[in-house]
DNA sequence: CTCTTTAGTTAGTTGATTTAACGAAATGCA
DNA sequence: TGCATTTCGTTAAATCAACTAACTAAAGAG
């Protein structure tokens, strides 16, 4: 018994304003007219729909934009100035959360670097970042659609709670209603307007959904944590993130690489993460520094054990990558996370296993990203996926 | 510049109209209140929809169903009578064909067992295949709304390109071309409407879209044959397959199981092919009784190399399993393909590994069903593809 | 300075859904 | 048997968002 949207003329227009808002996000600066004629609808549906859209303060006219022969048309953008989204990220070490405009523009960042402990104390962190994100100067005055928060760990898809946490210690967490009822939480935050959900799905949807131009068709973005987690987005109209049935697509940091291989935390054997986790590769490092057998030959030990570890990290990331790639098949993999700042040594023969892969001329490789400054990344895509919720929900937005 | 279709009255009408459609489809006998209750739409709207499509066919109006107070609301179900959809499915061996009602009853089967050669040859059997079944009895007086046909090789999300298929011989042919210009194709096929697709998205697409009752969120489908398969459907309204960027997802069959593992084919080591692949599997058994030591050993021998073998496949189809399950988080899987009548032998250990790994309780394992009757699961899920397309694609069919 | 071309708006029409009211078909109780 | 009750489905009028057609506006070209 599906509880869809109405199928009403009102419903028909929220699509129809929506379309509009999606094309100017994808391609900024297009004209009325082209606007038409990218959507389908005509330059009098086009018209009315922007004049609402400008008056609400979710667009905004450029100047005229000459050159061509007959009447200029005026460019068209997502409004900057009249709207603030935040997004927040609980990580396990702190929490970040970031202020953006309708375009993704970054106006206000926020940090704090205090270990992650009860659910409790993470919801009150979370709107302590917002309340300083909305004093800061550059979102003064602005209205407040609503707040992102991306965690590690997966979500149900009603996103609602956290089914669990491992590196959080947090197992089956009703974490919106906490969010909902924490001290702090800003006043003027719409009832409701407030998504959760998985870090890796989070930025995975942000790479997705906020670079201009046409979106990768399938994105995954590849999390390289304390854990390992991945993200998937799919384009059907717009990014949408797989969930899978219960919301934990993308766990494939208990996906085993090697059949009888290392013992995992999880119970089972050859895990990713026993090779390829933040805390398996700390483990193996301290573990082969634990008998100095000689002041002078440590050092180099050291440097060795290093060596070995993280090339075997970055072959099982080769291998995860290649099954991903034959699994889902996705035009773009984005690498993210603390370990990237481990650059070449993990991730070099990452991309060695990876591209000495035989392809098919018909099956090429993704385009493969990695991205070292990836700290605010699930917090700008939590906000994203507001941004989109904002978008794709039908009401009358005031 | 997406080409969305028009956002205008008539799309909205065709977006009620196969909304009714889709709920009879998996709620069959709703009455035209209970109908509005589950659409959202009016008692009105719905009794006008359902009106034109009574006078098409697409619908069947049974008798009422008395029993609670007030007036009984007279059953609906989707029109069994007036119509005819058309499967096919090119395999190595042979092809096969059905031909279904709008519910997906089959009113007639066609099977050849000549071995597919030329991508020319297979379109002609193809069409030879409908032929007969549109000769058949049990099809005459109905309209042909289409064809849907499947293939052991990934298509080009257009669908009109097989992109390989190497156990065929294929590569990058342009099959729907192919098909529209073969002869005896059937006069009464209308334009245009043949889809085409990769088996193993077809049978998943079938198993997702056939069954009554709610679909699979996620559904994985399994195929073992020559070589090895997935397809994936996910749920966002309707269910919809899982294409990747290119129409290359759910090559698994070439996802690295063992790295070190045996050489593939592919030019790569440790594919779940090399031990699970049916080519793999027969060279592993004529490997094994290559030198005949003993005659009377020689069974036994026999025996004992088939046990490894299969246990082997058994543990490889395990591990991916469990992969599949980290990397999409399904709900169900359905495991088809000639390799399931080996039914114990592989699939016991396959299930002993994948229930014998440790899930979290808010992750539980996936519904894993066995589908040792998978022959013309293909060509029905193709005709399925071919149905959801008629129903969802904007044009006043008749 | 007029002509051409394209952008955007105004006026009136179409069409699918809505609300409101009505007729139809069953059960249940006097 | 008869009438009230309940729910189903239809008819009639109203709403609303798109459309077509025709207009004005703003640039460049000759």
């Amino acid at each position: 018994m599906p509880t869809t949207p109405g199928g009403d003329q009102p419903y028909l227009k929220h699509l129809n304003r929506a379309r509009v808002l999606h094309l100017l996000r994808t391609h900024p600066g297009l004209s009325r007219a082209e606007l038409a004629a990218h959507s389908g609808l005509t330059k009098v549906t086009v018209g009315s729909l922007v004049t609402t859209l400008l008056d609400g303060g979710w667009l905004s006219e450029g100047h005229a934009r000459p050159g061509a022969t007959g009447r200029p048309g005026r460019e068209l953008h997502l409004g900057e100035t009249q709207h603030v989204l935040l997004g927040a990220e609980i990580g396990v070490l702190g929490a970040r959360a970031v202020a953006t405009t309708l375009r993704g523009t970054v106006l206000a960042r926020a940090e704090t670097r205090t270990p992650t402990t009860t659910p409790h104390a993470a919801a009150h962190t979370v709107t302590r970042l917002c309340g300083q994100l909305l004093q800061d100067p550059a979102t003064q005055g602005r209205e407040l659609l609503g707040l992102g928060v991306a965690l590690p760990g997966p979500v149900s898809p009603d996103g609602t709670r956290v089914l669990y946490a491992p590196n959080l210690g947090w197992d089956d967490v009703p974490f919106l209603d906490l969010l909902r009822a924490a001290p702090d939480l800003p006043a003027t935050l719409p009832a409701g307007a407030i998504t959760l959900d998985n870090e890796a799905n989070a930025a995975a949807f942000g790479e997705s959904f906020l670079r201009p131009g046409e979106p990768p068709q399938l994105l995954a973005y590849v999390s390289l944590g304390s854990g390992v987690g991945a993200g998937f987005t799919a384009l059907s109209g717009t990014p949408h993130v797989l969930r899978g049935a219960r919301g934990l697509a993308g766990e494939i940091g208990h996906a085993i690489i090697q059949p009888g291989g290392l013992y995992c935390h999880c119970g089972n054997r050859g895990c990713v993460e026993t090779l390829l986790g933040g805390w398996a590769i700390r483990a193996a490092l301290n573990l082969n520094v634990l008998d100095p057998l000689d002041e002078a030959l440590a050092p180099r030990l050291r440097e060795a054990a290093v060596q070995v570890t993280l090339g075997r990290a970055g072959e099982a990331l080769g291998q995860l990558l290649v099954n991903l790639h034959q699994t889902l098949g996705p035009d773009e993999i984005v690498i993210g996370g603390a370990l990237t700042r481990l650059d070449g040594a993990v991730l070099g023969p990452a991309l060695d296993v990876y591209h000495a892969r035989q392809w098919r001329p018909a099956a090429p490789p993704a385009r493969v990203t990695v991205r070292t400054d990836s700290l605010y990344l699930p917090a700008l895509g939590a906000a994203a996926q507001l941004l989109a919720r904002v978008i794709d929900t039908p009401q009358e937005p005031a």
